[in-house]
RNA sequence: GGGCUCGUAGAUCAGCGGUAGAUCAUCCCCCUGGCACGGGGAAGGCCGCGGGUUCAAAUCCCGCCGAGUCCA
């Protein structure tokens, strides 16, 4: 069936009497040394054969066998390669977390175009699967954080060019593969003639191969992926996704042990969680107050190893799966429950525990987006489960434990990070409790459920889960009714379609170029230089030149690209923009130079100074934010500029001014130092190993060698150009912090003649603050905040006598001066033009309501004296903003006030409107006010009858 | 990177075009022998900032700043 049936026949099976057998559960294929066995002896083809039956010589500890692994492949040629971090999009974009050791290697080993850091090599890589979340703990074999333990070896086919690819040859491939496994097994005690390889292909990310699955008493102890193909729709082989596959110049040995699995093997524990966390598993128990009976632990154990062998790696068969337990058991779901779900929590716990020392103690932090958010969930998480276990041991504390076993040494700032973190995590639970309560009274006091969209808001929008509305709900009495897909509902919410980025196709004139000499590696403070243009290509908006060399560095890594010229004999072309595209370097000009011609290269020098000073500055930013914020600061993004740049570092408060103020002295002494700056080429592997991946901070170069810059103690990869000593940069000024992502915070500072002009720009503000004030710049604070609380004094003031002016007036008014009094029926009314402000308006109205009459008032402006004291704009005088109408109607007068005002603004051109009692309006014409108020006793009257 | 929500009194929030409110906390008074409670009163607001629309904006629209949250 399968067209990989042959890749299985291996002569290693031949020479050690394997016989090739179909599963008669299953169907699968698979080898074997025993003639009479029929199945594959993978769940649920057989049950788990191991528990109380440990599987090897002795029991193991994680750590020794580890240890045994590693040290056995040491033994047989490999070399044993230090872990990388669980952060995998340290080294690549295309992925969150590492998932496998593979990942370590791709894409720009297995595609040949790095080196391995060893070949063959061995590994035991720490890996984080977050896809399992829900099983961990249940099912008692899932774990999301694990040690996946690994030998690999990177070949190429004989038959392709030496010089094509960073390795050559075949180290080993199917046989030895088989062989190293079958052996490595044996040598730790395992009974190899009840080890079955099943033929499993493999299709993952674009590649595919044949892949054997090893599996043991039941326990699925490795899988041995030989990478080889590629997908390619004229491809020879079909693979199970559906696509169409063929073989590829470089063959990769990809294995995957997994640490836990056959260190559970050889303790013949219920669960993996026992055999690998026995300490924290024990003090979570003690903690949280779990002492069982003999009897109950009888339960717990018989259960145990029913579930390991049951099929539920979906959560949703959890309690099918669950009832069918208790049944075999004799025990009601419900009382297997309760014994259950405690212990499940703690599982958890420890699993998700070490998985955020992976994921902290590698220097992630918390944020609300990319590997920063998985670190949050996995964090909020963990810290329902362990309150509600009724844990009182901090989280800091539990996931220290797991660092320390670790080994990790930033162990202080991990639990700084999950202090916060958790602090972070009760305030929005306080809040949104607050917010479901509300709800919660509201739709109970209507007799209703609470609407699934009130629900969906609340968890997208504010992080509240669905059973969390439940429980705070049900205390209020109020009822929820969760739909199955309510998470479905959440992402159609998301469900907005992205438009895909349009790709632009080059000439095949392109292909036939070669690479550009880059010049401004070799001397970086060279700005002048001679070359040939090699090709022209005709853009819109100017040519696209291409040159034999050039100094021009194009954009890349953060840095913008040169400017200057580029003259002949007869022409010269201003060069506006330079790109590097497949090692040719483009330079967009207004001017056609000639193909062919020689052409005398000259770059913008202040341009290009002031960029290298920013790009040096940025490695010595980075490396005094580290010091001063702590060891996890990691750029997450940059870009220089001539004025100013920026870079965005990954952390997990706000810098405060006090940091900021540290971060630009540490950054100033490097700069006084005057240290020189340098660079080198070396081998990639060598720089890795000894600086580690901290060196990417910028994005990862592909290349076998790949280029250091040294600032003092500080080096990065990196392709930019630099000044030669930390003296050239002059000064380094922090111009402002800002938060660009929860825990990245963007740094954006000025070097050299920026840095000066950026605190004369302050400075200058803080100059005119004080002129204004007529005070020294020292005073400005304390004379700003006096005059504020005075300026606010004063607005109270005014408010207190416009509130007595009006209430004089209104007494004066029923004494008519100033104001026509009408009689309206049973009422009366005062008709007064006021020329005051709105608030002036109310306060009169108001004040005539409660002398018992109608209140009708007009107003042609504030009152105030056109511009202010300063007052410049005498030429036209002020223009009058327009009429405005208060109308205020005493209790039980029948009178409309807005329709009185409706038909009062109407006249001056505009609206109004309000409450009956109370009105306001007006309109821009304010020559028609008092015509207007004339008409009032009439529209009065009208309103009467109305 | 994208979506959504929120910035109003010291705190928590209501108001969502028409006179800025409630509760708690604060201060004063009453009740009591004293305290808690209770009752009465007071003080406390650039309604985040800046534009726009409108006769009128806390309220509608746009931008910025700040905070939260979901997804990749």
């Amino acid at each position: 069936m399968s067209e990989l049936e042959e890749e299985y026949r291996l002569e290693y099976f031949e020479a050690n009497d394997f016989v090739r057998r179909e599963c008669t559960e299953c169907g699968a294929h698979f080898w074997t040394r025993d003639d009479d066995r029929t199945t594959c002896g993978e769940p649920p083809c057989e049950d788990y054969g191991f528990i109380d039956n440990p599987g090897f010589d002795e029991e193991h500890s994680l750590e020794e066998m580890r240890e045994a692994f590693l040290s056995f492949f040491e033994e047989h040629g490999h070399e044993r390669i230090d872990p990388y971090p669980v952060a995998a999009n340290r080294w690549r974009d295309d992925v969150l977390l590492t998932q496998a050791s593979i990942y370590d290697f791709q894409p720009l080993v297995t595609s040949g175009q790095t080196p391995p850091p060893a070949n063959p090599l061995t590994i035991s890589q720490p890996c984080i699967r977050m896809q399992d979340i829900d099983n961990v703990g249940k099912t008692g074999r899932h774990t999301m954080a694990f040690e996946m333990m690994a030998h690999h070896a990177f070949n190429t086919r004989d038959d392709v060019d030496p010089d094509e690819y960073a390795y050559h040859g075949e180290v080993y491939w199917k046989d030895r593969t088989v062989e190293h496994c079958d052996e490595f097994f044996e040598s730790m005690g395992a009974n190899v003639a009840e080890m079955t390889y099943i033929e499993d292909p493999w299709v993952g990310g674009g590649n595919a191969g044949p892949a054997i699955e090893v599996i043991y008493r039941g326990a699925e102890l490795a899988t041995l992926v030989f990478m080889s193909m590629e997908q390619d729709p004229d491809g020879g082989y079909g693979m199970k996704d559906g696509n169409r596959y063929s073989k590829m110049d470089t063959y990769v040995v990809d294995t995957g042990y997994g640490l836990e699995r056959w260190t559970w093997v050889s303790q013949g524990t219920p669960t993996v969680y026992e055999a690998v966390y026995p300490d924290m598993i024990a003090f979570l128990k003690d903690n949280a107050g779990i002492d069982l009976t003999e009897e109950e632990e009888a339960v717990v154990h018989h259960a145990a190893k029913l579930a390991g062998h049951m099929d539920i790696d979906e959560a949703e068969d959890m309690e099918a799966a669950r009832d069918a337990i208790a049944d075999r058991i004799g025990v009601s779901a419900a009382e297997l429950e309760e014994l259950m779900e405690p212990l499940e929590d703690i599982y958890a716990v420890a699993d998700h525990c070490r998985t955020l020392a992976y994921m902290l103690g590698d220097e992630i932090v918390p944020s609300n987006v990319g590997t920063g958010y998985l670190a949050r969930m996995v964090l909020r998480r963990t810290k329902r489960l362990v309150d509600t276990l009724g844990v009182d041991a901090p989280l800091d504390e539990l996931v220290d434990m797991q660092a320390e076993r670790l080994g990790y040494e930033n162990r202080d700032t991990v639990r700084d990070i999950v202090r916060t973190e958790v602090e972070k995590y009760r305030e929005t639970l306080e809040r949104g409790s607050r917010r479901v309560e509300q709800l919660a009274e509201e739709y109970s006091q209507r007799d209703e459920p609470i609407p699934t969209d009130e629900l969906i808001e609340l968890y997208d929008s504010h992080g509240i889960q669905p059973d969390m509305v439940e429980e705070i709900a049900a205390e209020k009495g109020a009822t929820v009714e969760t739909p199955d897909d309510f998470y479905g509902l959440v992402a159609e919410r998301h469900d907005t379609a992205g438009g895909a980025a349009e790709g632009t196709a080059e000439d095949e004139r392109l292909a036939d170029l070669p690479g550009t000499d880059r010049l401004y590696y070799e001397d970086q403070q060279g700005t002048e230089f001679e070359a040939v243009v090699l090709d022209v290509f005709e853009r819109e908006d100017g040519y696209n030149v291409v040159l034999d060399q050039t100094m021009f560095y194009p954009e890349g890594g953060g840095q913008p690209a040169d400017t200057g010229t580029l003259s002949s004999d007869e022409t010269t072309a201003e060069v506006t923009d330079v790109r590097i595209e497949d090692g040719v370097v483009f330079h967009r000009t207004d001017e056609d130079p000639g193909k062919g011609d020689f052409v005398r290269g000259q770059i913008d020098v202040g341009r290009r100074r002031q960029l290298m000073r920013h790009h040096t500055a940025t490695h010595i930013v980075i490396h005094a934010a580290r010091q001063v914020l702590g060891d996890h600061i990691r750029q997450a993004g940059a870009q220089k500029g001539v004025d100013s740049s920026r870079i965005d570092v990954n952390h997990y408060d706000r810098i405060s001014r006090d940091e900021v103020k540290e971060i630009e002295r540490v950054a100033n002494e490097l700069v006084m130092e005057n240290t020189s700056v340098t660079q080198e080429w070396p081998h990639r592997n060598e720089a890795e190993a000894e600086h580690g991946f901290d060196l990417y901070q910028g994005g990862i170069p592909p290349g076998t060698n790949i280029r250091l810059i040294h600032v003092a103690e500080d080096v990065q990869a990196c392709g930019g150009t630099h000044v030669e000593r930390t003296g050239d940069i002059g000064t380094v000024k922090v111009l402002s912090t800002e938060r660009v992502q929860d825990g990245v915070e963007r740094l954006t500072f000025a070097v050299g003649e920026a840095a000066i002009e950026g605190t004369q720009e302050t400075e200058d503000a803080l100059y005119e603050a004080a002129e204004v004030l007529d005070v020294s710049p020292q005073d400005v604070p304390e004379t700003a905040e006096r005059f504020f609380a005075e300026w606010k004094e004063r607005g109270k003031r005014i408010e207190d006598l416009k509130e007595e002016l009006a209430a004089a007036r209104a007494k004066g008014a029923s004494g008519h001066p100033g104001g026509d009094e009408v009689d309206v029926g049973d009422a009366t009314a005062v008709v007064q033009r006021l020329d005051a402000d709105m608030d002036e308006l109310r306060a009169t109205a108001n004040a005539l309501v409660e002398e018992g009459t109608i209140a009708v008032l007009g107003s042609g402006g504030d009152g105030v004296p056109a511009g202010d004291a300063s007052g410049g704009s005498s030429d036209e005088g002020r223009e009058s903003d327009g009429a405005q109408f208060v109308v205020a109607v005493p209790d039980g007068v029948n009178v409309n006030a807005g329709d009185v005002v409706g038909e009062l603004a109407r006249k001056v051109g505009g609206g109004g409107g309000g409450p009956p009692d109370f009105a306001q309006g007006g309109g821009p014409d304010a020559d028609a006010l008092d015509d207007a108020l004339d008409d009032a006793p009439d529209v009065l009257r009208q309103v009467r009858n109305a």
